[in-house]
DNA sequence: ACCTTGACAGAAT
DNA sequence: AATTCTGCCAAGG
């Protein structure tokens, strides 16, 4: 695991376009693969973050900005107590409630924003 | 080598 | 409208 060389590159496509989501913005895990074209589909967008987080090198990845398609703080579990969401309302992202963002006002699409 | 389990999402029921 | 099913594929047991 962390093993970059190996396994499909499509990983670090992943921390790439993480890595551009800008201040205050969030994005999806579909919305992710959609613009990179996996078809491994969202769900190794979430696995690909699950390895980051291990490896040091991507330790500054701005992984909290990366929800669910409702919005949902889905990975906050894999942050240390609810770090994820203070960080977030560190960046004035609103709240629908505790571990839910407001989508509507912060989505970033990176197939719209991304050349 | 087989089975289960996911930081998901969309279709089907 | 809500729950279940299905595609997807990498790890871990």
């Amino acid at each position: 695991m962390g093993n970059r060389e190996k396994s499909e590159d499509y990983f670090e496509w992943v921390y790439a376009v993480v890595a551009k989501i800008p201040f205050g913005r969030v994005t999806t895990y579909g919305a992710i693969s959609q613009y990179l074209g996996l078809r491994s589909g969202a769900r190794m967008v979430g696995w690909a973050l699950n390895s980051s987080r291990i490896d040091k090198e991507y330790a500054g990845l701005p992984c909290h900005r990366v929800v669910n398609r409702l919005g949902q703080l889905s990975g906050r579990y894999h942050f240390t107590g609810n770090v994820m969401e203070e960080r977030l309302r560190q960046e004035g992202v609103v709240f629908i409630n505790d571990f839910t963002v407001d989508l509507e006002k912060h989505f970033w699409d990176p197939a719209r924003e991304l050349p």
